[in-house]
DNA sequence: GATGATGTTTAGCCACTACTAATTCCCAAT
DNA sequence: ATTGGGAATTAGTAGTGGCTAAACATCATC
């Protein structure tokens, strides 16, 4: 704690919020890891993340990739918590639709007072999911775990409740939710094809194939109680 | 019309801001003028002057000033709108006080889209002034003329509701609002001192005395219909 | 009409964030 | 143990937007 705590810009901000998901992933943060999620070139991604390990918000292994320090963990949380309150935030009270809110958040993630970030969470109830089903950061950013489980885990004839659909693609959620496979819905595995094939789902508007990579970045849930 | 619409930066846009507010209020957009309200060097003003002749924003006559274009006054609507689309937004739907949505809504009018502009607009019923008074651009960009008289055009034992308070400081919001001198609170002129003093005025709190140049930053309106 | 104060612009610099081209490193395969 | 290919880094450049110091216009005054 050497430094005060400086404003981090945009840029920063967008880079942390990258290596992050490739840790939540399982994966190293790679040069080209990150310059392929940014959509920048290598040495832009090499520089920034001198810059980054400079700031002390990474731990940077030259020709090795980074992983996140503490520091660099918390910003990240604070920009995620910020971008899925947004999310939620224009979906729920203003009806944007569940394909418009990310590209919005990511524009207001980072301009975001601690007091408006907090009016938001009280005026949503202190939720503790955003639209797509993903968690939101606490305000001491702790991060409830998310579900591990997925439509490629069901059994034919299984039912279970959508929890979970994969942010940042327009055009994928628009599918997706033309086909109501959005959280909240409930759906039925009537069909599985060999081979890696698609799986085929019932859902409130139909039979719907769909592959079965798709599938596994469907999260859901037991539709335990149907009743109150 | 040779170019597309580019996007412009914030940067640029503040710009635009304040040569508008200068013309505004009647005054040349001169270096000095635009450094001292952006709180930037005389040679930033004027690099960025001859950056918005470049594009086309506004008219540069070096070392007398610059007017705004058609295209550059339109820009600085735009984002004039968003600014006071917002600060109502804010205020009404958030419960953010008078003295805090100003400083918020000139970071998130820079990254509104028009969709989200179009979304706040409805919920707040299309409405035609911000919480501070001033006149919201319609979304033809078209601007409702804004009052024209002040505190110091009352007679003593005048009654006025008050229709605009200054936006941009804080600390003077936060007085103005102790004293009841708030957009639709009812005030009397009690007591004018001569030589230029001070102006007192009855309001739901007491009586209080301000300054003569404040009470000419105060909008106001006859207090017509008490009645419904 | 010359002059000097004031305001404006030029010159040269720095930080941030991107790029391409060229180089260097690492590791796996021989 | 060497080598080749892919990944990463360095080198050099560009655009945006800020700065200080120095040079230059403008205009009111004499």
């Amino acid at each position: 704690m050497v430094e005060a705590d400086k404003e981090l810009t945009s840029a920063v901000e967008d880079y942390l919020k990258s290596v992050y998901a490739i840790e939540v992933e399982g994966g190293r943060a790679t040069t080209s890891a990150l310059a392929e999620r940014m959509s920048v070139s290598a040495p832009s991604a090499t520089a920034m993340m001198k810059r980054l390990d400079e700031l002390g918000l990474v731990e940077r292994a030259p020709y090795h990739g980074v992983t996140l320090t503490k520091k660099g963990r918390l910003c990240a949380l604070e920009v995620l918590r910020h971008h899925r309150l947004l999310e939620l935030y224009l979906a729920d009270s203003l009806g944007m639709s569940l394909d418009e809110v990310h590209a919005e958040a990511d524009r207001l993630e980072h301009v975001l007072s601690e007091n408006l970030e907090a009016r938001i969470d009280a005026a949503l109830g202190y939720p503790t999911h955003d639209p797509h089903g993903d968690p939101i950061p606490d305000s001491s950013l702790r991060i409830p775990a998310s579900t591990s489980r997925s439509l490629v885990d069901l059994d034919l004839g299984d039912t279970a409740t959508v929890a979970r659909v994969p942010d940042g693609d327009a055009a994928l959620l628009r599918y997706l939710s033309e086909i109501a496979i959005v959280p909240g819905q409930e759906l039925e595995l009537v069909k599985a094809a060999p081979f890696g094939g698609p799986l085929t789902v019932r859902t409130g508007t139909g039979e719907h194939a769909i592959a079965r990579e798709l599938a596994a970045t469907v999260g859901i849930e037991s539709s335990l109680s149907t009743d109150a």
